[in-house]
DNA sequence: TATACATTACTGGTCTGGCCAGTAATCCGA
DNA sequence: TCGGATTACTGGCCAGACCAGTAATGTATA
């Protein structure tokens, strides 16, 4: 006979626990509303103090929405890989777990993403990684008669990241596509907070016409249906972008990842 | 000239974002204690209510512990993978994301946390991931004279666990471990629902004797240093545990990843 | 009749104050 | 010196209240 360890659970975990159970199994949808906290805290026999502290814990997590006056109630949101960011993010800032890290699980990902692109048969989704690949060209070319740098960096950021985007999109696994998403942003996150790194201007016209065929050619080994291929090129890609940016014994972590 | 969005925070979201940074920027490490909520409240200028919600928060999403009576007041919690696999429960159950598609990430990540592992010099690493392949050679002796299967079946899931979550510590990446752990308890947890899957005496034997071998190879693999052989055999070996567990379709959505 | 506006009846956000069970340090007696 | 009662807290939970904000309702205007 085996038993169960017991679980203290509080109060407010109880409410929690049934609403995350009530959207597991289906009966409540993204978009549906709550009932309000006095007519919760009437189902669930406790005080507006303990059905507020699960309220507050649903929104922090990203499962409900809340707007005072809302004579509707709280909102059920559906899932956004922004719940996955927050504890990436803390996790990335505890325990020695750095920065190179990150970007090793980023090549990581990518990698096996491109791969599964490459093998999906999804016309549509390639067909966004095209055009994702086609504005990167294009901004490179903008950015060679530009003046200002600073809005062109911020551009080319979020270019690429779309790009990176669709590419795990098409790769049809929901949670590569959240995970990567994630690592994504949790590494655009910090590398806002040590702001500064502002490339000078013609370094950041090189880098982003070098990002642009790299693009190109990783779209053509997808488009090809070249699974291996295209994990190779990704990762090879990814190195390279972070080749000028890293120490010797940070890359040295990313090549086994290469080739 | 750019400006940020507005972002109207809660009060409680004030208190959460101040402590969780004062753990990022190492003010606060794991074991520290938090000033008693009474003292809070003073210090963020808010009430008890308040500061209440902020603890529940930091409390459910594991970064604190609060234990009623302890005048040493809330205790800072080092980071665990069970903050990550809340939000992939949460998100497999919903909105489409299939076991699957858990399943083919989980291919993805134990294929690349091999071919790390196999490329890392970590001695004490590969030895763990040796007693751990020798451990479920032992299992599967055992189980060759055992009467009860039930007891078996457990223990095999927590060997074939512990296998796996050698070989993802000495990738030398947290971040795969970490996922890769959450990932592996969502799938025992969504297995654990779905409970009736009680395999019977002799295949639970053969299936065990196979995944000993399994390891077996893998552990050689490693140890070796090949990196390339290392993937190909851990993803081939997990293909082979799903083979006869799930519908051909599903099985397609994998053998990308194989070989 | 359709539209703009004031009204209203709620909502969630926050506060004050209080009671209770639980914990750990302290104190005290053996 | 050591073990058990004491004590002074802690967090968990509740009751009641006020306020700002929202959306639907009603109302007056075009």
């Amino acid at each position: 006979m085996r038993f169960e360890p017991v679980k203290k659970m509080n109060s407010y975990e109880i409410i929690v626990d049934q609403i995350e159970a009530g959207i597991r199994e289906g009966r409540l949808h993204p978009g549906d509303r709550l009932p309000g906290e006095r007519k919760l805290m009437e189902t669930f026999s406790v005080s507006r103090p303990t059905v507020r502290e699960a309220m507050r814990v649903l929104h922090a997590t990203g499962v409900v929405n809340t707007r005072a006056g809302d004579p509707r109630g709280a909102e059920v949101l559906p899932f956004t890989p922004q719940a996955l960011e927050r504890p990436l993010v803390r996790m990335t800032h505890q325990q020695g777990t750095t920065r190179s890290e990150l970007i090793q699980f980023r090549l990581l990902l990518e990698g096996q993403a491109s791969l599964l692109a490459a093998a999906a048969d999804d016309d549509e989704a390639k067909r966004q990684i095209t055009a994702r690949a086609a504005d990167l060209t294009d901004l490179a070319h903008r950015a060679a008669t530009a003046e200002t740098t600073a809005d062109i960096a911020e551009e080319f950021g979020e270019l690429l990241s779309k790009f990176h985007s669709a590419i795990r999109a098409a790769s049809g696994n929901q949670l590569l596509q959240a995970t990567g998403q994630a690592v994504d942003e949790a590494l655009t996150t910090i590398a806002r907070q040590r702001l500064g790194e502002e490339t000078e201007a013609p370094a950041l016209e090189a880098r982003l016409r070098c990002s642009a065929e790299d693009a190109t050619t990783l779209t053509e080994r997808i488009q090809a249906g070249d699974a291996a291929g295209a994990r190779r090129t990704a990762t090879e890609n990814i190195y390279r972008f972070y080749k000028d940016r890293l120490t010797d014994l940070e890359l040295q972590a990313l090549s086994p990842l290469v080739g």
